[in-house]
DNA sequence: CTGTTAGCGCTTTCAG
DNA sequence: CTGAAAGCGCTAACAG
């Protein structure tokens, strides 16, 4: 019924051997013998069984990649650029590798679980992209399985994720502080004393790093950090239009809003409009990230730029062993303060 | 070294097809033989080698998703929501089926790479989303290959793409050309006659499509069809900016601008505001699809809800059997108008 | 440069 | 309900 390997050889008159070196282009073979191998393989349009060469070779082409959300550009960005580095020469059977993506949805449980799929189909790699969960047993259940893969010979990339301790995991992060700093210091400078900061949720890296950021530049300014000018939720926009409803709630004389990303700042931007404030005549207000959005907005969002295509791609190249891995196996990757439209100096 | 069926099989004391029955739950096993295998198999942290079992059940776990660019929230809303729908329940092996996403952006070369790959990989099913290349010789060795992989017992699915000639392929097709049809006439109802029409790359079927219904909206209101109002471009914001100076340059009378997309729409607005116009008392901004960063604009963009998530999850559902295909193998899917503050009567 | 020979680890009839 | 046995289709030594 279907075409294998073996009626190849049948019709290109070598051995089944030949066929696989010509199809994986790895091993020496006669010009001609290739030609004929090919012409077999056209006029079979035979297609290669996967599975079947993935189990005699005990490796395969599917490079996994883990992320919160894929509908959320933040995710949708690193996912393409680390897709647009597996592909390409340098593996097996035309090297083409094949992106397996999965959603996890910030749940650890289900990262878990991915990450058992993915050493079942025996991955090549995997790229854990976002923020971890930093406590509780699951942190500990996913830094054992990282290992696990390791050692299996997986190569583990941390894209925007910090390390992990005891293991051979790549990481690329980012430093979610420093930007967070930088933009809470050019608030401060503009002259701003009462901010708010609308954090993510709160077991999460990224959450912590960035709030640690906020407060660092409250610091060093002498500026108190008022507890009740924090607030948590969620990384999306509807998070940001409660929680900037609440802020205004609670003070009134606010004068600039720091919002954990641009999805959330954006919410902020509809909750002030919609109470009657001018951005950023009464409030000013800044977000994280830079997506592509966010230059469009008006007035255009102020925030720190990640630079998340070219993490993903420098993912993508560790992944696939096409770029040597940074000293230590960590590398972190800066953030960039663009300071646009939506922030100024406060009223009065 | 790795730990094998066979190894989990010596410890439960039992026969290696017990082990395998255990674990796919798809044959009846005695309470007490199951518990002693699910105890080996914890205790020697047995995971199933995914090749292995795919070649000898002749059927992976793999789903196959094409999107042009999982960073375009287009996409990755659709991604998401059939990544969310092909896991659960129903399969084989705990029935976790994995997404495998693969950006073509847009090139029907890549496509076909991707279909043949996922062929080799013996993917249980192939989503493919958006529009499609409707001429020259790919189009037809599209099809060709969707008839190999329907024929090989791949379940095709087509989610806002129009179904294709002698395919058992199962079509969810969007109405681009009734959306774009209303939007237009909504435009026409507030009085507008001179409407630029910012249209996708030429070659594609949604592009057709949703210009086919903004010329129909035009003849139904005795508007001639000026070429010199239409302008094509890419699906992006820049795209949008340039074609908006460029329509702006050959007709200055222009009193709405209806974009192929969101993002093209946004980047209309950005260009009529640094041409001093102001959106909607000047001229008038319309997109399409109803992407999440449309309702925060500024104004909020008028324009047509594609129910991108629905569609995407049944999709995923019927891409794994759970739900039954349409009848005749092909749903249209509407889309709704959404009135906002970017589009208002015309000066003068 | 090419052929021969063993498996890779699992599923699945077919018996019992 | 359980076991034995026969591959699934390919790769990778090892010879030649």
């Amino acid at each position: 019924m279907t075409v294998t390997l073996a009626d190849v050889a049948a019709r290109a008159q070598v051995s089944p051997a030949t066929v696989s070196r010509v199809l994986n282009g790895n091993y020496p073979v006669a010009a001609s013998t290739r030609e004929r191998v090919l012409k077999a393989v056209d006029e079979l349009d035979y297609v290669l069984n996967g599975p079947a060469s993935a189990l005699a070779a005990a490796t395969s082409d599917l490079i996994g990649i883990l992320v919160n959300d894929i509908a959320d550009p933040f995710f949708g960005i690193m996912a393409g650029a680390i897709q647009s580095e597996i592909g390409g020469p340098g593996g097996r059977a035309g090297g083409e590798r094949l992106a397996v993506v999965c959603n996890t949805g910030g749940s650890p449980e289900r990262e878990l679980t991915y990450l058992t799929l993915l050493q079942r189909q025996r991955a090549a790699a995997v790229v854990l992209t976002g923020g971890a969960v930093e406590e509780g047993p699951h942190a500990a259940a996913i830094a054992a399985k990282l290992r696990k893969l390791t050692d299996a010979g997986t190569q583990v990339v941390l894209c925007g994720r910090p390390p992990v301790a005891d293991t051979d995991a790549v990481a690329l992060a980012f430093d979610n502080r420093g930007g967070a700093r930088q933009l809470t210091a050019h608030l401060i400078g503009l002259g701003h004393r009462r901010l708010g900061y609308i954090a993510g949720p709160k077991e999460r890296t990224t959450t912590r790093h960035r709030l640690e950021g906020h407060r660092q530049a409250l610091a060093a300014a002498g500026i108190e950090d008022d507890p009740a000018l924090t607030v948590h939720g969620r990384y999306d926009r509807r998070s940001g239009y409660e929680a900037t409803l609440e802020l205004l709630r609670r003070e009134p004389g606010l004068t600039a809003v720091v919002a954990a990303n641009d999805s959330v700042a954006l919410g902020a931007c509809a909750a002030l409009r919609e109470s009657g404030l001018r951005i950023p005549q009464d409030v000013s207000v800044a977000g994280f990230d830079d997506l592509p959005f966010s230059v469009d907005a008006v007035p255009a969002l102020t925030t720190v730029r990640l630079p998340l295509s070219e993490a993903g791609a420098r993912a993508g190249r560790i992944a696939t062993g096409r770029e040597e891995p940074p000293p230590g196996g960590l590398a972190t990757v800066r953030g960039e303060l663009m300071v646009r439209g939506s922030t100024g100096v406060p009223r009065g």
